[in-house]
DNA sequence: TATTTTCGTTAATGGTCATTACACAACCGC
DNA sequence: GCGGTTGTGTAATGACCATTAACGAAAATA
């Protein structure tokens, strides 16, 4: 809840919403990068001019990480999938599905923002990426030891990387269709892994 | 055959080694990406001043293709692995297993040159990255398909997504045991989906 | 209405970037 | 030696970038 619009503040009132200008931030910055959009595209794309927007969010890279929160809070809920009683190796096929899905749905927008931002090297911004995209492979982990399947780290790394690696064939212009059979093909693995350990 | 180096043309001859101006640039572009990597730390990492550096390459972009070429001819011979003899799904997995290995032996230098840079929209060394990849889908895909493997684009499309995760996942900073961890589990999902068809 | 508080706009600041005139230096065939 | 040809170094060019003074405008409280 970093962001407080209820207030009343003494002086006179902003002119633009905060939540919209995340939003559109968002969308910018799920399209082009972070790198490759400038304050001047964001200020424009929201309505406003530089001062508004620092006034406002400080900074790019700050701005950036409320975009993050935004997203990560929005598109692919973990928590709809990792759900306690379900079958463990079903409902991580169901989430790669689901990946593979939203990666795709939006033409411009390809891929996940979380994802594709998470390796620039030392960057603040990266960094906050890459500590989201570490706090879900944790839960992933966490909801297959509570399901007491074996190797659950090994499993968890595995579901990340084809998280990666769908998100990034996402961003190079695959299509829907093939980009679900390859999480179908994926989701068969698991499940055939799942039967060989018993 | 784009740099010849064997000629005798009449000028004053050049000062230094162009294919070690090419590796010294790969180098960097593998580790910073091309948009991090200016002219200026190009030129000095070669130990030339930009005027040499444009008379022999003409602009940035095309230098990166050059260094694409040498990547694509030295790092990971997909020829190796893709022997019309042996038995398929063990070779795709012998190359997972190489590609994990191959993208992490260097602390600077993580993941796959081209594939790293096959995802940025359409500027030209973006575009000239993603046609590498796509030809070296279509020759894992012809090697399916001349082995009689029912699905060969689905396989393949599996296999690059997952050589797409582990690029990225190495670029994250994962240590090799982990990224080996992950494409033996991927090997075995392909040998035991084999086993399944048949 | 007077005061206070915050907003929005214009226009700059300092930085980095890829690329290139210009002048000089080194090599070829003669 | 000499003219033609080509590489190299110094120093600039123009573009874009994130960020910020300075000032006028608008709204809320009193």
């Amino acid at each position: 809840m970093t962001i407080n619009e209820n207030k009343r503040p003494r002086g006179r009132p902003r002119g633009f919403a905060l939540g919209a200008a995340v939003e559109a931030g968002q969308h910018l910055f799920h399209e082009h990068g972070y790198e490759n959009v400038s304050v001047a595209a964001l200020t424009e794309a929201i309505g406003i001019t530089p001062p508004s927007f620092y006034a406002a969010f400080g900074s790019k890279a700050a701005f950036f990480k409320e975009t993050l929160r935004l997203y990560s809070a929005t598109v692919v809920p973990l928590d709809r999938f990792l759900t306690p009683g379900a079958a463990p190796m079903a409902a991580l096929g169901d989430m790669l599905r689901a990946a593979a899905h939203a990666y795709t749905t939006s033409p411009q927008r390809r891929g996940c923002l979380i994802l594709e931002h998470a390796k620039a090297g030392t960057t603040d911004w990266g960094i906050a990426a890459k500590q989201i995209a570490g706090e879900n492979r944790s839960r992933v982990a966490q909801f297959l030891d509570d399901a007491e399947i074996k190797a659950s780290g090994r499993v968890a790394d595995y579901v990340a990387t084809t998280m990666l690696g769908l998100s990034a064939a996402a961003r190079e212009g695959w299509d829907q269709p093939r980009l679900l059979a390859v999480a179908d093909t994926a989701a068969e693995a698991l499940l055939c892994r799942s039967a060989l350990e018993e």
